[in-house]
This record gives C-alpha cells, structure tokens and sequence, in this order.
DNA sequence: CATGAATGAGTTTTCATTCAT
DNA sequence: AATGAATGAAAACTCATTCAT
C-alpha cells in the first residue's frame, strides 16, 4: 500500500463520516501515516482529492451494478438487481457507498453534466425504460421514478447505518427491493 | 425589517443554497446590509444562527403539516395531506425547506435526539401507523416507509427545483402523492 | 497611526529593502505591531499590497516631479528639475524611492500596460520632447533617451545608499544633472 | 547534452526570464527533462546553481569584453569596445546578459565582495581611468561613470527586448556607443 | 549518475469571533 | 443595538531538499 492509497482511503473514510469540510488535510495526512505535503504531490489540493474520490467511487458503483444486473432477464429482474447490487455495494465498501450518496446532493458532480443523469441513475432509469416499452412497468417518466428507487434505498441504507430499524437488515433489504417492484410496477389491468 | 430578521433571511438563503459551511458570517453580513458584529448580538454564533434557523423551519414545517392534516378524516386522506403540505411548504418558502431537508442528513438536529425521529417524519410514520392499525395500510415498519416518502418528495423536489422534468410540476406532485400511497397501501387480497 | 498605515510603511520598508518576494506576510505583521490577518482586511494578500504600494510610490513621485518641474521656463531647465526631482524624493522617501526602482524592472507595474511608458518616464521623454522641438536637444528617440537619464540617475542613487563614492552626495548628484544635460544637449553647431 | 547541462541551460533561461527566487527547482527539472533529485547530484542546492550560473555568466561576459577590447589602442576606442562588447554579449547569449544584469541589483554577487567592483564593471572603470589620465576623458569617479554606462546599456538592452523602440536595434546601439562616448569625453576648451 | 516519492518547515490565506467606539 | 477593524488559531498550500531504489 503506497502513501497515495493510504491516503485516498484515509480521506475517503474521513469524507464520508464527517463530510469534505469538515475534514482537514492535516487530519488525513495524520491519519494516512504521511506528510501533509505527500498529498498536494498527487492532487491538487482537498477538492481535487475529493472529485477524483468521486469518480472512483462512481465507477466502483457502476461496476458493481453491471456485474449485479447482467443475466438478468426480465426488466424486473434487472430493477431487483439493481437495487440489490446497491444494498451489495454498501456492504462491500460502505465508505464509498456512503461518500458517493453523500456527495450527490453537494456541488461535487459538476463533470457529470454531459450526462443528462449522473451514471448510477442512468442504470435504474433504463431498466425501467425497458419495462415501460415491454408494459410491464408503468408508464411514467423514468428519471423521477429512478430517482426515487435511487432515494429509497439511500434512505434505507441510512437507516440500516444508524442502526435505526426494528427489523432484521436482510428485512429491511428485501422490503426495499419490494416496495420499489410495487413503484415501478403497472396495475393489475 | 429589522437588522436580525435580515440576516435571518439572508443566512437561511445562503445556507440552502450553499450549506452552513461554505457559507461565511462575512457574507451572510453583506448581504443582508449589515455589519459582522451585528450577527453576535442575537445569536451565540454562526451555528447557533444556524440551530436557531432549523429549530423555526421545522416549527414552519411542522404547522403547515398539521394544518394540512387537520381534516383528513382517514389514514390515507392523511397522508396524502402530509405529502401535499410538504410540497405547500416548499412552493411558500424554498430557502426554509431545502435546508430543512439538506440539514435532515448533515449533523444538525442535535437536540432531536431526544425525539426517536425528527418532527415532520414523526407525522408521517403516526398517519402511517394509523393506516397499519385499522387495515389500509401493509404492515410494515412506519419509521422506515415514512423514511422512503420523505425521501421521494424529497427527490420530487430537487428534480423540480433543477427543472429536470419532462412533465409539469403539478404533474409530478401527483404523480408523487400518487406512488407514496402505492408505497404505503395494502395489497388487496 | 492606523493598523493598515502600519502595515503599509513596514511593508514598503521590508519590500524596499529585501524585496517582495524575499518578505514575509508575517514578518510585516510582525513588525507591524499587527495581526497577520489584519493585512488581509485590508488588501486581497501580499501581492495585491505590493500592487496598491507601488502605485502609491509611483503617484509620490509623480506629484514630486509635477512640483519640480512647475516653474521650469526652458526644456534644459525642466529637465535638471526633473532630475533634481527625483534625487529629492529619494531624499524625502528612501524607501519609496527605492521600492519605485526595484519594481521597475519586475514583473509590477502591469496596469501601466495602457500607457506607452511608466508615468515617470513619460515626464522625462515629455521634457526632452520640447527640447528637441525648439531645437536645445539634439534629435534622438524620446523614450530611449528618457530611460538612459533615469537609469543613471537610478545608479547614482544606488551608489549613494552603498555609500560607494569617493565624492560627497551633493557633488554625485550636480554631475548626474550635468551628465543627462550633457546627453540631452544638441552639438554646439 | 548532459542533464546537467540540460538543468544549467533551463535554469539560466528561468532565472532570467522570472528570477531566482520565482522558479521552483521542480519547474527546472521538468523543463530540462530531468528528475527533481538530479541538480542536488550537481549542485547543493538552488542557490549555489544560481551562484554557479552567475560566475559563469561573469566570466563569459569577461572573456567577451577582452576579446573586444584587446585591440583597441586608444582609451575611446577601448570604451567603444566594451560598449560593443555588452551588446555583443547581449546578441549571442540572451538568458546569460538578462540573467547577469538582472542579478546586479539583487544580492547574488556575495563573493565578489572582496572586489571593489563586478567585473565587467572594472572594466570599464579602468578604461575610463586611462582616459582621464591622458587626458581624452573628463575628471570624474570612474566607477560612478562606468555605471552610468552600463546602466544606459543595459536600458537599451531592455527596450531591445521589449521590443520598444521606434529606431533600428543597430541603430540604438550605435546611438548607446555614441551616448557614451558623450559622457565620458572631455569638454573641449 | 539518475530518479521521483516523500518530507516538513515555512508560507499564505481564511474566517468565526471579539471589542472599543 | 449596531459597527467594523482587529484578532489569532487553524486551515490550505508550497517547495527546497532528502533518500531509498
């Protein structure tokens, strides 16, 4: 492990429990077992260190959700995968998992803005495309139902964090997974 | 308008838009026409400033809530309301709901913590509660489904407030009041 | 005597004598009998304080060099006043003095951009202009003659501050007024 | 090419260009192709390249001038020289004439201290001294003389640079030889 | 000789807060 | 109540220099 993953992780973990402000160079450098210095030689500054993160994080994520939804044959298996692929994400690097949601509501995206949405939602928002044009979703626009399968599990992985739930977290998994399939879903006829 | 009232305004504006700490008590001060010292003769500082401004919002909120739900005489006509008063809320007064719902992630509502959940998610989990006990609503664990609305208005929001949506606002309330009571209802066998 | 007065002349000392590089904000604080951040209520940092000091030596001398040379009848006349001008301000403001010098020839004086020449040499090139037009200067680029009299005058200066000369300073400096008339003059037929 | 010579080359021009104190040994490794570490294998550090460059930069410029003055036989002739010989000096190595002059005023030329004068500056002052005991030139400190000159030199070199000159550069340096000539020479009477 | 990651002391800069007016 | 200059502690950032490879 060089000094520049030492400190990526050290600032990833640090970004994401007490958020970018709130963290100082100094404090990551400690942290890392490295100067303060060791970290401008490999990025520009905090913020530089901060996006790069960003993106590693973004790409980890759409990595995970490629893998978790590609047999998947049906549009609502694919929706299941990807909200499970989520949920699996979270628990194999709950850092950048919580980093990546955290982030997602600050000014850090910026060069995300070619994309009409950034690239996870853009995964949800075709899988319900595909089950929009195939009837077995509901037609409704993709990016605010994507959205909001997108916030739902962020919320349950908040409240699975904070410890918050009266139920088993498989539970509170498998609730999620069905409450996005009821969203999603058409009427009956 | 008095000095404090104008940097109340002020703060809270920036604050939403900006957060709390990327906004400085030197603009916050500019801005609303006053000097910096001002701010320290009604406020302990910038985060008491900030406390105080949450402890309002969610008193706002919390009104405009309970007025919302006043007459609704069955659990899903609550909430309905609730959803509806939450999007009042955001059309009368942005600044105050987006940092409302920014401060609900960030470490701001220290003195909840006496309350098992913030205010205006308590609302919605006793409407929910009441649906579950009389047999409109699916059993289901109140904090965390009433966690999932507030998340999707919450979402339903942003996309209005980026003016992301192909349809109009009043369109996606709607659609949004629509699929909170999908969320929340019972299956019908 | 204001914090920012105090910081202003230390600083031109400290610039004046190290250069602005070699000079740290701390140590004009310091000296300065201020806070570090107190330089920073008033100027933008060390380099706008550096800008905003040399237009303020470079307006000293002009104003100088405008009172020299008020009540000179002949283009000779100015011309010694102009140089005699200079040797005075050095002696009222060494620093000032010496500040306007040393700059000159770094990276500083950007916003004269729009005038052909720095305004002080303006007023030689101005003077030796009118000389020539009446015939007393012998013919010669304006500019380029200008710059040969300040450069010696410049040296002179320099030379009376290492205190290098074997002749007193008011004999170095009645012979650099003769040197830049001898420069000046037109052959005698 | 060495890297040495690479780092001496790249440094002289930088130096030059935007001083020593404004280039950064990481800015001269990068430019010259060689790793940061390098110049510390050749020299001890910045400054003694600065101080290494500065001596070779004087005894080019020595060497110049005695080959320029060598022949003349008389002391305006050997005057001319060393004039001819700065601009000569200025014409085949730029970033060496710019970065010697330049240094004149800074504190680079510690060791010299045990002379009384730079050399080149010593130079000229000897020839001025020859003339003035022949009679050929005016009474006058020689070193004083011999840096107005070099002053007015190097004022031509700098408006040669900036390109500033309404005149051929042929042209400003016959009228720099001419100018000094002026200076030195005796009154007629 | 050459490398370049690492260092850390030193620098600039920011900003919440205080206080004399 | 209001001001805004002043503060200083803490932050970000720079860069000459070292050293293991």
């Amino acid at each position: 492990m060089t000094k520049r993953d030492a400190i990526c992780e050290t600032a990833l973990e640090l970004f994401a429990e007490k958020g970018i402000e709130a963290t100082t160079t100094r404090e990551i450098a400690e942290k890392a077992g490295a100067a303060e210095g060791t970290l401008y030689r490999h990025f520009d500054g905090k913020d530089d260190l901060a996006q790069w993160l960003y993106q590693r994080c973004a790409h980890q994520l759409e990595e995970t959700l490629n893998e978790a939804a590609e047999y998947a044959s049906s549009p609502p298996a694919r929706l299941e995968a990807l909200v499970r692929g989520v949920f699996n994400f979270y628990a194999s690097k709950p850092a950048s998992c919580t980093y990546l949601l955290s982030a997602r509501q600050s000014g850090l995206r910026e060069d995300d803005a070619d994309e009409a949405l950034p690239l996870p939602l853009r995964r949800f928002a075709d899988a319900l495309d595909a089950g929009m044009q195939d009837g077995t979703f509901r037609d409704a626009p993709a990016p605010l139902m994507a959205g909001w399968i997108l916030a739902m599990v962020q919320q349950t992985v908040r409240s699975l964090k904070a410890d918050a739930l009266s139920i088993a977290p498989q539970a509170a998994i498998d609730r999620t997974v069905d409450a996005a399939l009821r969203l999603a879903e058409a009427p009956l006829a």
